[in-house]
Formats: C-alpha cells, sequence, structure tokens
DNA sequence: ATTATTGTATTAGACACTTAATACAACAAT
DNA sequence: ATTGTTGTATTAAGTGTCTAATACAATAAT
C-alpha cells in the first residue's frame, strides 16, 4: 500500500483517510486481513503508535476488526463499504459544489472546469 | 465579516483561507482598508497574536500591505484577484475530480452527483 | 507637541500531536 | 509447553499551535 502523509494535518488523520480510502475501493477487500501494524507503521514512516490510533479508529467506525493475534480484519460487509463509498462521493460533490458557489464561480463555468480536468488527467 | 473556525485544523490557517476568500471574491475589494488587528480577532474569537500571524502570511502573498497607523488595505489589484480566483477554481476542479477519480467514480455519475448537490442547495 | 490608534514583538504557559523506547497480553504455531 | 507473532499500553521528550498578558514602535489626528 502507498502513503502520502504531507506536514501541516495531523498524520493520524491522514492515515484514518488513506485506509478507509483503500477499504471502500477495494484495495483491502471485505474479510482481508490487514497487515501488523508494525508493518504498516514503517510502511507508512510512522511510529507503530500513530498507526494504532488511526487503526483503532477505523475499528471504533466498524471497518476493521482486531483480533489479537490472528492479526486484523476488513469486518465491514461489502454493502457497507459500497455505501460509504457512495456518501463519500456525495459528500465530496457538495463540498465542491460549495466551494464553487462561494467563489461565485457559476453552474456552466463549473462544468468547463471539470471537463478541463479530466483533459488534464490525460497526461 | 463572518468567521467559521471549527477545531481539528490549525486555526491561522482557517483564517488564511476564509481572508483570502473574502478577498477574492470581493466582499474586501482591491484597495479598501482592512479593519485592525484587534478588531478581527475580536469578530473571529481569537487573540490578536493569531489574526496577525494570518495577516502576515496574506502580506507575504502580496494580498495585503500593512501601513503602520494607516492601517492595512488591499493591496493587490483586480487583475490579480480575478487571475486568483479562477486559480482558485481550477485547483478545486482538479482536486475534486481527482479524488471521484481515486474513488472509482465514473464521469457520467460525477456529473450526476454535481447535479444532485446543485439541487440541494435549493432549500 | 500630545494623544490615540494601529501594527509589531516578546514571554510564559497549556494543550495536542508525534516520536521513541519499552513492556505487557493474548494466542496461533510448533 | 514453548516460542514467536500480534495487538495494546505506558512513559518521556520534542514540536507546533494557541492563548494571555504586556510592551514597544510608528504615525495619523488633534
Amino acid at each position: 500500500m502507498e502513503w502520502n502523509i504531507t506536514p501541516g494535518r495531523p498524520v493520524y488523520l491522514q492515515l484514518i483517510e488513506q485506509l478507509e480510502l483503500a477499504i471502500v475501493t477495494g484495495a483491502m477487500p471485505a474479510g482481508a486481513r490487514v497487515p501488523p501494524v508494525r508493518e504498516l507503521a514503517a510502511e507508512a514512516g510512522v511510529t507503530p503508535n500513530t498507526m494504532q490510533r488511526a487503526l483503532q479508529e477505523l475499528e471504533n467506525r466498524g471497518l476493521l476488526k482486531a483480533q489479537r493475534t490472528a492479526g486484523r480484519t476488513v469486518s465491514a460487509g461489502t454493502e457497507q463499504l459500497d455505501t460509504l463509498r457512495r456518501q463519500r462521493a456525495e459528500a465530496l460533490a457538495q463540498e465542491f459544489w460549495k466551494q464553487m458557489q462561494a467563489l461565485g464561480v457559476s453552474t456552466e463555468e463549473t462544468a468547463a472546469l471539470l471537463r478541463a480536468a479530466a483533459e488534464k488527467e490525460n497526461v
């Protein structure tokens, strides 16, 4: 798994986001075993403590399940993950729209900017 | 000016964002005088120190200009503000598109979600 | 010239985040 | 039964953010 930790925001929050993304997109499918805390921490370049904090938060949200020496697994079902993915997409769209409104960008221009962003991706 | 400071992210960064938004959208037009640090701080419910930090950062970016007892003014020109507004909109679109891609949401569905967000705004 | 306003700087303390280093607890594997 | 793996907890220290209180510096207004 690839990690992208940037300064300026709490690391454990970034870990949570990226882990959740990996889960809802199927990179870590339902039922799959999650690598050990120490391994994930080494990968991400953080302390086991910090990674532990992120994992526990995801466990609180019902996405992961720790079983002592048997390691962690993705406890959420496929349906639940799909719902989460949808919710996340809706929230992103909502937020994006809100910000464009705040900037005073029209509906048409917003659409145009999105098309431009899509084109730009083809690099 | 209305402030919306939420915990979890550095306050001075939120101040910078909201001040910059007010500037590029014309709420604080080019050449306008900016209220004193102490006043802005009281409005936003933060310490003058924190507000000062945000204002100085905006000064570093060339948006504001401090003139001792004459107070601060918006030093950026209208054209510059327009450019900034455009850049910000483009960056937002780019980022939104990137995140939808990461979530595996199709182009059509992205458009649909955006329409839904636009409708929802009519409350 | 004096005064009030405004920007700026300094010091101290509280708090959250993060690292580092260990140690402990549970249990699968052998 | 022993061993190794894994999750969990603890303590200490460093760093950045934020508040609080205060003082200083420059200058517009009078």
